[in-house]
RNA sequence: UGGCCUAUAGUAUAAUGGUAGUACGACAGAUUUUGGUUCUGUUUGUCUUGGUUCGAAUCCAGGUAGGCCAACCA
């Protein structure tokens, strides 16, 4: 079986650097910035670093780009080591970049030495205007034009606190008229008198984003640093940096991030929704991100299959969510243990079923593991099924109960509908049918073939529980790209809470089982379930031939 | 309207100058004690105009379209 896949075209580079002997190994590294928590998109950026890294016999690190101390926060950092985990990766080393900042105020320092950074007094609007536009080329002010002496002496008394946030910030000096904005005097450090989770209050001033993550790259001689497409502009000056510091080349690659369908993908829009309560938190079933797809019951596997499907290109994408669905219904159909629930029961009172008695039904745990097992599922004269199972005038090919019509109940009797029993406002309170003595499962002598089969739930024992049913957290393709706010296009009915009622089974379950249940969907314990009140979230439904089939026409 | 990146089926992604393929989706059928699963088949594509070449999705030039860049964010 050697399928051989084409590779991507980092992977490419990575062989050719192999190849070539340019690298014996190769490092990578995974590089969030701990002010969120991660969502799918990410995982999209874990699964290539350190796959890569697995992939070519080299190593990945974590590190924390935490080079703001306003945003970032330890609860971030701890989740962020979960979400990694739980995906199924280990870490070479779990570096921050804020282990680096002695060694990167020296590379300051060094900078300065050689007349390529400078102090400089202007306010953030003096160094916007100056900075001049895509088509204009900036100015340099006088403060460029400060001597190495005076440099240092600032920019150690800017280190000592003796200024303001805001005063006075640190500049490398490169090209004031360079079509890439990000080269024209780039801002490398400012000024921030505020409490770091991890030094505390060592610092007061902070590198900037290209003078903090290059460098840790280069430090840690990462080989192959991935990023995503929006910091191509930045390459220039990574490598300048690199370059003017005489330090480990570490090479930046970008690929395109991704984007998935009917949700949003930047964490301050994330943030948003936690903060204005749309969503319970970042864990809420509905959110992409990676602790929210854990609570509503997604896999890691399956989470690593969609990141290995959508592929790694550089052109922008919008990913259909369908795609991620099938990704966790294919792993779901292999693990689930199958469960019965009726959602919406109609009662079915077997008249020829002797009152009082009750049997015990064998049923599969899951038909597609062959070491499954089986579980026992009471079956007495009432018992509940469907009210969508049943209608009394069907369609054509409506395989499901009718006055007069044949189903099979899964795992037990074919039944028969005689008779259907009204209240006064022609509500249906209850079906009397007969059941089919020679047709139990297991020793059908019936000789009765049927279209379809229901699942069904013993009336007796049924066990009430609560369902949480999501659907797309945005009612548009693409929140981001519409205009004004993205909330305007949030979906209303993202949750839908309901009753089911479950077989005796479902009482004693745990936290990390999945079920399915059966021809519903996939379901999974949630975190808020108590032994009063049984929680399920639904992780995504089956796919349904007849719902698509009932909306033609 | 300066620079940079990108353009292959509905959505993604291969083909690395030599038969445009795969997955998801859609559609049709078979199987099925889940209208699930599985299996089979069908459908749909190289942005455009030139050029190079025996031969171009691929190389070159122009155009068009989309994206990114002027935070003391990352």
């Amino acid at each position: 079986m050697s399928e051989e896949k084409s590779l991507n075209f980092i992977e490419e580079i990575i062989e050719e650097d192999l190849k070539s002997g340019k690298y014996k190994s190769i490092l990578t590294r995974f590089p969030p910035e701990p002010n969120g928590y991660l969502h799918i998109g990410h995982a999209k950026s874990i699964c290539l670093n350190f796959g890569l890294g697995i992939k070519y016999g080299g190593k990945t690190n974590l590190r924390f780009d935490d080079t703001n101390p306003v945003t970032e926060e330890t609860e971030y950092v701890d989740s962020i080591k979960e979400d990694v985990h739980w995906l199924g990766f280990d870490w070479a080393n779990e570096f921050y970049a804020s282990d680096y900042f002695d060694q990167i105020y020296e590379f300051a320092i060094r900078l300065i030495k050689k007349g390529l950074a400078y102090v400089d007094d202007s306010t953030s609007e003096e160094i916007a205007k100056q900075k001049g536009s895509p088509t204009q080329p900036g100015t340099r002010n006088k403060y460029a034009d400060r001597t190495v002496e005076e440099n240092l002496q600032l920019f150690e008394e800017m280190r000592a606190g003796k200024y303001q946030d805001g005063e006075k910030v640190l500049r490398a000096k490169i090209d004031m008229s360079s079509p890439n904005m990000h080269m024209r005097d780039p801002i490398i450090y400012r000024i921030k008198h505020a409490h770091h989770h991890r030094t505390g209050d060592k610092w007061c001033i902070y590198p900037m984003y290209d003078f903090a993550h290059g460098q840790s790259d280069s430090i840690e001689n990462i080989t192959h640093s991935i990023c995503t497409l929006e910091f191509i502009p930045h390459r220039p000056l990574y490598d300048w940096c690199i370059e003017k510091l005489e330090i480990f080349p570490s090479k930046q690659y970008e690929f395109a991030r991704l984007n998935l369908n009917y949700t949003v993908m930047s964490k301050r829009k994330l943030l948003q929704l936690v903060n204005e309560k749309y969503v319970s938190g970042w864990d809420d079933p509905r959110m992409p991100t990676i602790s929210g797809l854990r609570r509503r019951g997604y896999t890691p596997e399956s989470i690593r299959d969609f990141a290995d499907r959508v592929g790694v290109a550089k052109r922008d994408n919008l990913i259909e969510f369908g795609l991620l669905e099938f990704c966790v219904r294919e792993h779901l159909n292999k693990i689930a243990q199958r469960r019965m629930v009726v959602f919406n029961p109609v009662k079915v009172i077997l008249t020829n079923y002797p009152e009082g008695q009750t049997e015990t039904m064998l049923t599969d745990n899951n038909p597609e593991d062959p070491n499954g097992g089986t579980r026992e599922v009471p079956f007495s004269r009432e018992i509940l099924i469907e009210a969508d199972d049943f209608m009394e005038n069907p369609p054509k090919k409506f395989f499901r109960l009718a006055p007069g019509q044949k189903v099979r109940l899964k795992s037990a009797y074919i039944i028969q509908c005689d008779e259907v029993i009204k209240d006064t406002d022609g509500t249906i309170t209850a079906l009397h049918c007969s059941y089919i003595p020679e047709s139990r499962s297991g020793n059908d002598t019936s000789g009765l073939k049927v279209q379809g089969t229901l699942h069904w739930v013993n009336a007796a024992d049924a066990v009430e529980v609560e369902v949480r049913e999501y659907d797309r957290l945005f009612r548009v393709d693409n929140p981001a790209s519409e205009d004004g706010d993205f909330k305007d296009y949030i979906n209303p009915d993202s949750l839908k809470v309901v009753t089911g009622y479950a077989e005796p089974s479902l009482k004693n379950v745990t936290a990390n089982d999945h079920f399915q249940f059966l021809r519903k969907g996939y379901y999974c314990l949630d975190k808020d379930s108590t032994a009063e009140k049984i929680i399920f979230n639904r992780t995504v439904t089956l796919k349904d031939a007849w719902a698509k089939e009932s909306k033609k026409k």
